[in-house]
RNA sequence: GCACAGGUGGGUGAGUGGUUAAAGCCAACAGACUGUAAAUCUGUCCCUCCUAGCGAGGUACGAAGGUUCGAAUCCUUCCCUGUGCA
């Protein structure tokens, strides 16, 4: 059935235009396959990927080079200030004003990132609450700190039992994120997500997962980020250190915390490269459980740069003939 | 060769006679995720069985013996490892 998405639709709503989506864990090769699709269907590419997005993050993010990105137009990289804060909201509004464009001049968009929440955000939308709010944020979190999360569990109880319910008393992002959501909007968190979520419309949306051995993935992440710390990551890190302390957001991310890790003198250079891999190696795993969850994904057993992966691919988006 | 220190589950590392199949941390695996998400959090984690439980049985703290109602914990010998002295 899910092969057939293309044709049957083809027929019957003219108005929908397809829009490929990319997606798999770090270092699956996204971007090679997102390059030949693009090239082989005449698309353009739509970063999803929370990291990319960052200016001046470049080694560490393993985005496309200047020569890839030379070859087709690329999307939402290098667009948020390294101390701004971005958020899956923002994202799916810059994104869908983009599809939007690409989608006017005949073009397939192409949708390549490992950002789950980012890429829910875009094709399923989000609930109608409220934008994040520092101060509240602030306070929430000086409450936490004081009396710990399980005192703002029991304040989320108190104002919304049934999204206390679903979030777990130690998880405090989310603890202070529903607690803002019903003290800025004055209504229930849980009320709000009843109102459902704004699904992007007029795409017929068709998911490629890569999906690779996983120990083959585990050792293409250890070399790749060997390959970051021995091309620079850590001058970069200290360059942006130097140039925004703390304020730079993505320094708390995937190697660019454990290179400042070590210019602090916490790790050794060998120490850093190793909690690296682990990160990253940690991360793949999250990416492949939120991934499983998506539906109607068309898996492809193996990575991105693999021509007969390119092949089969670009096979299963081209409409099928009749 | 002698003298100390030590050998614990995939790793690290607690435990020094009895609620100990053995803390904690890490890894691994599985899961959650509705505006910080490359974030944050949860579960499982010796083997087997089932009526799936703070259930039953079997293994387990370098090895082999021993003491004891009972040992990872005490004793003996042996084997390894580190440090010091030769």
């Amino acid at each position: 059935m899910a092969q057939n998405v293309v044709s049957a639709h083809d027929q019957i709503a003219d108005r929908e235009s397809p829009l490929a989506v990319v997606l798999g864990p770090t270092a699956s090769g996204k971007t090679a396959l997102s390059l030949r699709l693009a090239e082989d269907l005449g698309g353009e590419i739509v970063n999803c990927d929370s990291v990319a997005m960052y200016r001046e993050f470049e080694i560490g993010t393993a985005k496309p080079s200047p020569a890839e990105r030379a070859r087709l137009p690329h999307h939402l990289f290098d667009f948020v200030e390294p101390t701004e804060y971005f958020t899956a909201g923002e994202y799916a509004r810059r994104a869908r004003t983009l599809l939007a464009g690409i989608k006017s001049r005949s073009r397939l968009p192409i949708v390549v990132g490992g950002t789950g929440l980012y890429l829910r955000a875009l094709l399923d939308g989000l609930f109608p609450g409220p934008q994040r709010s520092e101060e509240l944020r602030e306070r929430l979190r000086m409450l936490s700190t004081a009396r710990g999360s399980t005192y703002l569990h029991r304040i989320l109880t108190r104002l919304d039992r049934a999204a206390a319910e679903k979030i777990h008393a130690n998880d405090i992002p989310k603890l202070i994120r529903a607690l803002e959501v019903c003290l800025s909007s004055r209504r229930k968190m849980s009320e709000l997500w009843q109102q459902g979520r704004d699904a992007l419309q007029g795409f017929r949306i068709l998911r490629l997962g890569l999906d690779p051995d996983r120990a083959a993935l585990y050792d293409r992440i250890n070399r790749r980020a060997q390959q970051m710390f021995e091309t620079g990551l850590i001058e970069e890190t200290a360059r942006l250190l130097a140039k925004y302390g703390d304020a730079a957001r993505p320094l708390a991310s995937l190697g660019y915390k454990q290179a400042a890790q070590f210019l602090r003198g916490e790790l050794t250079r060998e120490q850093a490269l190793q909690a690296a891999q682990q990160a990253h190696r940690n991360y793949a795993k999250r990416q492949m459980t939120w991934f499983r969850r998506e539906p109607e994904v068309r898996w492809l057993a193996g990575f991105g740069d693999d021509p007969e992966i390119q092949t089969e691919a670009v096979r299963l988006l081209k409409p099928s003939p009749g």
